[in-house]
DNA sequence: CAACCTTTGAAGCGC
DNA sequence: GCGCTTCAAAGGTTG
């Protein structure tokens, strides 16, 4: 784990951060289970222990077990010692780069949140329970979007616990682009003669993902009925009314063929810079006038490297709660469900164009980067 | 409208 | 175990 105080690893990578998490869990395992209670743990195992009995890989039997044994482990590990950091509902997390570690009561099902407020604090609600910067803004958590009763659909992992659905219950919030972290350096907003060669202006609100009400309920969603942003549609957001009208051009069985099989797509969860993109680029869009994610990323890869360690920490602390989560809510999903579609796609371009040169359209990015050399300071 | 571009990191895969 | 590949986000651009 990245040193929080300076002291320690040098390398902040992912393998180091891996190993650091095994040799430094015991913070972090208290920091997560002190928000649950022994019971909720208990139904947390018995669901992952359901989970695996109802797998069919195994390779999902495997990951089911180690993680029923991990979760189980490190609950009765560490029940006993869980630091009491609760003001007002709110977990004060020793480490400051993580006020949503711990969800208050309102994020939990039967919490106070009220289901009408659409616009909610920062943080507190209408936000990824581990990344405030992914918005459920059009998320309403009624009570239908609520399995109280335990149903089950087809392919819904069952470990799913009232208590982990409560980190995913939340309802409707907005956030704001300027929303920070903490301990989140700013950055002046700076009069920046960037010259952009791709487009112009600012895009009113927020560049954050929006996920929609209808895709939602009808497939952004966790098994649970508790929707994720690491749900999406089938075949993803652009092939998705595509996906429906295709079923209609072919025959019945073909077509009820097709949709059988099609789960929902549960994302690979993000990883340090993929949640520090997240969150700065708003504020990259904003300080430079900048919408071409290409560019945009440049960008935040160079800031990126000029972070402190302390400052990336932070990122990769968050990232392996992501996975932690994730790997507790999917303990089945394997970043192979989602192999092999890219890479068809690239094997077949590559034997396509394998004696040409070069890309065209590489060649062109390029050029477009170079045009871009004279950014300004803030850019940089 | 799918694919590309660009970035870093995690994970899978083949040898 | 190492090196390569793929995917994760984003949105403008391209063909």
């Amino acid at each position: 784990m990245p040193q929080l105080n300076g002291g320690g690893g040098d390398d902040l990578g992912a393998n180091d951060e891996m190993i650091a998490f095994k040799d430094e869990g015991d913070h972090e395992e208290k920091i997560r289970e002190s928000a649950f209670t022994e019971s909720d743990l208990a139904d947390l195992k018995s669901s992952l222990v359901s989970e695996t009995e109802i797998s069919q890989s195994p390779a999902v039997i495997r990951r089911g077990q180690q993680d029923e044994q991990r979760i189980y482990s490190d609950k009765r590990e560490h029940l006993d010692d869980v630091p009491k950091h609760h003001d007002g509902g709110m977990y004060k997390a020793p480490y400051s780069g993580y006020p949503f570690l711990m969800l208050p009561e309102p994020y939990l099902p039967n919490g106070p949140v009220s289901p009408s407020s659409n616009k909610v604090s920062v943080v507190q609600q209408g936000m990824h329970p581990l990344t405030p910067l992914l918005p459920y803004e059009h998320f309403n958590p009624s009570p239908t979007h609520m399995p109280t009763d335990g149903g089950q659909k087809p392919g819904v992992h069952r470990h799913q616990t009232q208590e982990i659905s409560g980190f995913y219950s939340l309802p409707q919030g907005q956030i704001t682009p300027s929303m920070n972290w903490p301990n989140q350096p700013v950055y002046p907003l700076p009069s920046c003669g960037f010259r952009q060669p791709f487009s112009s202006g600012l895009q009113s609100g927020s560049s954050y993902p929006r996920f929609s009400h209808s895709l939602m309920l009808q497939s952004g969603m966790h098994p649970t009925g508790i929707p994720h942003p690491a749900i999406v549609p089938p075949s993803g957001k652009q092939e998705h009314d595509q996906f429906d009208r295709s079923i209609y051009n072919k025959s019945h069985a073909e077509a009820k063929r097709e949709k059988e099989p099609k789960k929902p797509v549960i994302k690979k969860p993000l990883n340090a810079f993929m949640l520090y993109m997240k969150e700065m680029r708003a504020k990259v869009i904003a300080e430079c006038t900048l919408k071409e994610s290409a560019a945009i990323n440049q960008i935040l890869g160079r800031r990126w490297h000029a972070l402190t360690r302390e400052e990336q920490a932070k990122y990769y602390e968050l990232a392996r709660k992501e996975r932690q989560l994730h790997m507790q809510l999917y303990p089945s999903w394997s970043a192979r469900d989602n192999y092999g579609k890219k890479k068809r796609r690239k094997r077949d371009k590559q034997q396509d164009s394998s004696t040409e040169p070069g890309s065209p359209k590489k060649c062109r990015a390029r050029f477009g980067l170079n045009q871009q050399t004279d950014w300004c300071g803030p850019c940089r």
